[in-house]
DNA sequence: AAGGGGACCAACCGCTTCAAA
DNA sequence: GTTTGAAGCGGTTGGTCCCCT
């Protein structure tokens, strides 16, 4: 599967050369035709390519005072930079335990059943792949295993199997999606913003496939694209179980009064995601904790799945 | 050898979330 | 309960590299 093998010497190398040739007039253009103005007040700030001698400062910055506070960051490291742009750099560039080079086909696997559970959640499926961020995570689905996918005959967004073939396969290439038909719970769709999960997963969660009708097919035959091997045991839940996700069109209606009172009627269930240190809000909006120890799981929103 | 086009990926913008005031 | 600002996230852009013709 790799394309191209890059060292991080070989990268260094790059990177030097590629910071010779960039000069201050693309730095200052290259922007031009983008948006709004710059997040930071500062009209001075770098844009663009980071300097060898700006990724020293920051790495020294950090080492010696730690990550925290990438607003006031950049002025005491001594860089004309925003602070986004430093927590940036730091997070998919500098950052010690990075890992660099190509991705493994278990990591594409592990990828595209994270991606199936989770959708566009990068970061949740960075958090899995010690070593890799959720940046590379992106630029990597975009451009591998979206492929990868296609091929296949499986549709990126919903893990579905294309219909129509070739026609199919040439309109999810150019951003169309079929229409979903085997009763799979898919993934959230990027537009409008994808459903907050409900549950992180932890890197030995094994998969089991489930199939169309709910049996788990791990064995199962193979040719078909399949879907997500999700064998998450939910059963311990407290209590009735949450309402069953509601279709993807009632999803799409924004809720009314009266379908937030009725979510906040529901039963709570314990959040799975205390127990797998996921941090508060990253994987759900559960914000308590009981006296016992346990979070409660907010129920699954309108349109959620898990 | 040169040019074109696709692939790759760093970095940006805009939005959402969260916590402190 | 509301406001505000920082942090974080996801989508997108555009420069560079590499392969093919």
């Amino acid at each position: 599967m790799p394309l191209r093998q890059e060292t991080p010497a070989a990268a260094l190398a790059r990177e030097n050369t590629r910071q010779h040739q960039e000069g201050e007039d693309r730095r200052k253009s290259r922007r031009a035709g983008m948006g709004r103005s710059p997040c930071c007040e500062k009209a001075h700030t770098n844009k663009g390519a980071w300097t060898k001698e700006e990724d020293q400062r920051l790495i020294a910055y950090i080492k010696a005072h730690g990550e925290g506070c990438w607003r006031s960051l950049p002025k005491a490291a001594g860089l004309l930079r925003c602070g986004k742009s430093c927590r940036l750099r730091w997070m998919n560039y500098l950052r010690p335990d990075l890992k660099r080079g190509n991705f493994t086909d278990d990591d594409d696997e592990l990828i595209i059943k994270l991606h199936a559970l989770l959708g566009n959640k990068w970061s949740l499926i960075a958090g899995q792949l010690p070593g890799r961020t959720d940046n590379e995570i992106k630029n990597y689905w975009n451009t591998h295993i979206k492929r990868k996918l296609l091929s296949r005959g499986i549709d990126p967004q919903t893990h579905r199997p294309l219909s129509g073939g070739a026609s199919a396969a040439a309109a999810a290439a150019s951003g169309l999606t079929t229409s979903n038909t085997a009763g799979f719970p898919s993934p959230p769709a990027p537009v409008p913003r994808p459903a907050r999960p409900a549950i992180a997963i932890p890197p030995n969660v094994m998969f089991a496939a489930p199939s169309e009708d709910g049996q788990s097919s791990s064995g199962g035959s193979s040719d078909a694209p399949r879907c997500p091997d999700l064998n998450l045991d939910l059963d311990l839940s407290v209590g009735p179980p949450c309402s069953p996700p509601k279709t993807p069109a009632a999803a799409a209606s924004t809720p009314t009064s009266q379908q937030q009172q009725q979510q906040q009627q529901r039963p709570t269930t314990i959040c799975l995601c205390y127990h797998l240190g996921v941090r508060n809000g990253e994987a759900c909006s559960c914000k308590t904790t009981s006296p016992a120890g346990f979070r409660f799981l907010r129920p699954l929103e309108e349109g959620q799945y898990i």
